[in-house]
DNA sequence: AGCACGCCGACT
DNA sequence: GTCGGCGTGCTC
């Protein structure tokens, strides 16, 4: 018998392995196999089993089987043959995204040096600034290292000759070791009774005489009547090992070992509430109920303004789900609206319920996964990549805050978007998907409005709550009536005020990090930049550094200007830390906690902060777009915004859609019970139509006036975009390249439009240079996008077999979220 | 992707 | 003549 196995690289063809007969049974379509591949030894997808094979020669056999149960199905695999065409990408590298990262088994090639050797090796070199001589150094450091470190280290690529060399005069050994993976089923020792009952009973006179440490545990155990978790026991008898090895000499315990779960514990809690739906909940549920039933694949836009309870819409759809014995996936935007979802569906559900998120470790990401595919979870919570849950029998698939930008994928190929790819998984496994947002993108709304999509409506607040009253505030006005102190108003400032007096909390919004986002000299107008990415250093006042927010490169604040010497250098732009710091200044009295990406980077300190807020212990939460997100906490009453602008000039064609996303989510953190909130948005453009939907909050109204926008400056959801992006540490290749792509994709120039090569606007990113071709593809000609793909597919076909830049890193962007 | 092979220029 | 840098091609 033979395999056909993809393997997760850039290449589209499949490989034909024999199966040895102990294996023959192991084998099955979407399981994954350990295989020889050239040198190496990689893990692939099984995608097909025949009994015969064409091919002759070069045949290898399977090493191994990983999976015990297969990953995927045949309609599952259709859903992943979908993703890699779609995305331009291998089949392999869209199946990548159905296994946790790090339980792959492949070979990895160390390189063990002889320091000593190494060192005099390098010595005798006579230009130390050599190839030769920086790798000998590096090998005389550490005595482990990859090949990818070294060639970080010396920044070259072609090493090997030059290890080969090394290794046949004996100062390393290349050795290929296989890496057996990174997570592994977790162990652990249990201890239970090694004879009956009444036999234990016998003995205890006896050992009562001897030991009364020994007692205890053994009636613990008679207590439990299962195997108890050795360290558990150990706790609650407060005992120690010697004990249960003492009763295991007697014979009266056994240890044993058993699999055991990691779990990921959400430090955020909330009280189960009992709550009565709306007439309006219960007409959505319905509708999509129905669909649930029949089996049905359809696409409902539940547009819910924020407070109308999409949460509990969410928890009874998936209590039917569960009831018909399916399963449901929840996709939530990053990190940040989890524990608050979460802890609710926890409370429904308990046990059957499972979260995938990046601040877990690989061991809690592998059980959740093993828990989905066994059957022991029916519910996945989790980001983008959740929507990969390996379910068998998929119900019904929840997108919430679908207009969220975090469920693009834009680093590693395939560059799925979440919320597409997940239309389409439900589409395969007939099963309705339902996107809610209080600020619907204005690709789904015009889906719905032009009957793609079902949409379905919560236009009010649940809990007899209103929503919030939105004023502007005129930053210019306000300067020159000297009503300004530093980044606030007197209005605002009063307004917060009023709040603590009254003990209610309040939520201010300022999307940026850091302190100062810019440091420049008075003199010479230079502005401090970070040596390795096209943009400014931000100053980080609590550690007094400078970062770079895209390369997290850190320096110390210059004490002079590096070009002109000068000492007069200013600090501008305001990040968070300096609202917090401001806001110290003004209420001392105030417990004032900031929520961003730099604060709440540790495992569960977001869950913290939030507990601490809900309970009063935190009266001011100040915060980037992370306080924006699904906080639902009643006593919230007002929501400052320091600056409308910082998204608003960006020079993208979503910026606009962003800006009155943001803002309309933010100001729907207030007011949520029954006290009455208020948004206060400081902003020096108080007429631009943005910030006027924003306060009328009206949304339709600026879904006319952007889709206007959309269609008269040829953007989606007219267009179909794709934006080739080539990165090279060396400039000129980066440019060589992007100008071969540009020759091939040329060809395509009467039915698509393309710009040719530009200097992306962040020119430098981590020492790579960027540019960028932009391709749009009008949807009355190419509906599906199909010549659009073609073009970008063949382009890169001949490019890989023409350019003589074909070593850089080029990548493909469908349908990409901004064109930055 | 990751690795080896083989062609050519530079240097003993 | 040999060493090593770099382009080219293959992986069941």
């Amino acid at each position: 018998m033979y395999c056909q196995v993809v393997f997760p690289l850039p290449f589209r063809n499949s490989f034909t392995y024999s199966i040895p007969k102990e294996l023959e049974e192991f084998v099955k379509i979407g399981v994954r196999v350990v295989t020889p591949f050239g040198k190496r030894i990689l893990t692939g997808f099984v995608i097909s089993i025949t009994q015969e094979t064409e091919l002759k020669e070069k045949i290898k056999p399977i090493q191994d089987v990983l999976d015990e149960k297969p990953i995927f199905d045949e309609k599952e695999l259709k859903f992943y043959e979908w993703i890699s065409e779609y995305y331009i990408s291998s089949l392999g590298e869209a199946l990548r995204n159905a296994v946790p990262y790090g339980s792959d088994v492949e070979t990895k090639r160390k390189i063990v040096s002889e320091t000593n050797f190494c060192f005099d090796l390098y010595n005798k070199e006579t230009n130390k600034k050599t190839l030769r001589a920086k790798l000998l150094l590096a090998l005389s450091e550490k005595e482990v290292n990859n090949v990818s470190t070294l060639q970080k280290i010396v920044k070259k690529k072609n090493i090997y000759s030059l290890l080969r060399s090394l290794e046949k005069i004996g100062a390393i050994s290349i050795l290929d070791l296989v890496d057996e993976g990174k997570v592994r089923i977790k162990k652990a020792k249990f201890v239970e009774l090694a004879k009956s009952i009444d036999e234990v009973y016998n003995t205890i006179p006896e050992i009562e005489k001897k030991s009364t440490k020994q007692l205890v545990i053994l009636l613990e155990l008679l207590n439990q009547k299962e195997a108890i978790q050795q360290s558990e026991l150990i706790k609650k008898t407060n005992n120690t090992i010697s004990s249960i090895n003492a009763l295991e000499k007697k014979g009266l315990v056994r240890v044993i070992e058993k699999e055991v779960d990691r779990v990921y514990h959400e430090t955020y809690t909330e009280e189960k509430s009992t709550i009565q739906l709306t007439e309006k909940q219960k007409n959505v549920i319905d509708k999509v109920s129905q669909k649930i039933e029949s089996n049905e694949f359809e696409s409902f836009l539940l547009f819910g303004v924020t407070g109308s309870g999409k949460t509990q819409v969410y928890i009874e759809l998936a209590k039917k789900v569960i009831e018909q014995g399916k399963e449901v996936i929840i996709l939530v935007p990053e990190i940040s609206l989890t524990p608050q979802i979460t802890s609710r569906f926890f409370n429904y559900f308990n046990e059957i319920v499972t979260v995938l998120h990046s601040k877990m470790s690989l061991g809690e990401r592998y059980d959740s996964w093993r828990g989905i595919i066994n059957g022991k979870y029916k519910l996945v919570i989790g980001p983008r990549s959740a929507l990969f849950a390996p379910f068998k029998n998929l119900g019904l698939i929840i997108v919430d805050e679908e207009h969220d930008q975090s469920y693009k994928q834009n680093e590693i190929v395939p560059k799925y978007h979440a919320r597409d790819a997940a239309i389409m998984r439900a589409k395969f496994n007939n099963c309705p998907v339902l996107l809610g947002s209080a600020t619907p993108s204005v690709e789904s709304m015009f889906n719905a409005k032009s009957n793609k999509y079902t949409l379905l409506e919560l236009p009010e607040r649940i809990d007899n709550a209103i929503l919030p009253q939105i004023k502007l505030i005129d930053l210019t006005i306000e300067k020159k009536k000297g009503k300004m102190e530093s980044v606030f108003s007197h209005t605002l400032l009063e307004e917060i005020k009023q709040r603590l007096l009254k003990k209610e909390n309040v939520i201010i919004l300022q999307n940026r990090r850091g302190f100062a986002t810019q440091v420049f000299c008075a003199d010479c107008g230079e502005v401090v930049m970070c040596p390795n990415c096209s943009v400014s250093m931000v100053h980080h006042i609590n550690k007094n550094i400078l970062q770079c927010h895209y390369c997290n490169y850190i320096q110390p604040v210059p004490k002079a200007c590096t070009t002109c010497g000068s000492i007069a250098l200013k600090f501008f732009g305001t990040g968070t830390q300096r609202v917090e710091d401001e806001l110290t200044y003004y209420f001392p009295e105030a417990k004032i906690e900031r929520v961003d990406s730099d604060s709440t980077s540790k495992k569960g300190s977001l869950g913290e902060i939030l507990n601490r807020f809900r309970k009063g212990e935190i009266q001011i939460l100040v915060g980037t777009q992370m306080v924006s997100k699904g906080l639902d906490f009643g006593n919230v009453t007002l929501v400052g915004v320091i600056s409308a602008e910082t998204s608003l000039w960006i020079p993208d064609f979503r910026s606009d859609e962003r800006t009155f996303q943001l803002l309309t989510q933010v100001a729907g953190r207030a007011g949520r019970s029954e006290k009455i909130g208020e948004v206060l948005i400081q902003t020096q453009n108080h007429k631009h139509f943005v910030l006027q939907k924003v306060l009328m909050n009206d949304y339709n109204g600026f879904y006319e006036k952007e889709i206007l926008l959309r269609e008269q400056n040829g953007y989606p959801p007219f267009t179909r975009i794709g934006i080739i992006e080539v990165k090279d540490e060396n400039e000129e290749h980066a440019r060589g390249a992007i100008n071969n792509f540009y020759e091939f994709i040329k060809k395509y120039q009467n039915r698509l439009t393309i710009t040719p090569p530009t200097e992306a606007i962040i020119y430098k990113i981590k020492g790579f240079y960027r540019w960028h071709i932009l391709i749009k593809s009008n949807k009355k000609i190419d509906a599906g996008g199909k010549t659009l793909r073609t073009a970008i597919f063949e382009s890169l076909i001949e490019f890989n077999q023409k350019s003589r830049f074909r070593d850089v890193k080029i990548s493909v962007d469908i349908d990409p979220q901004s064109i930055i």
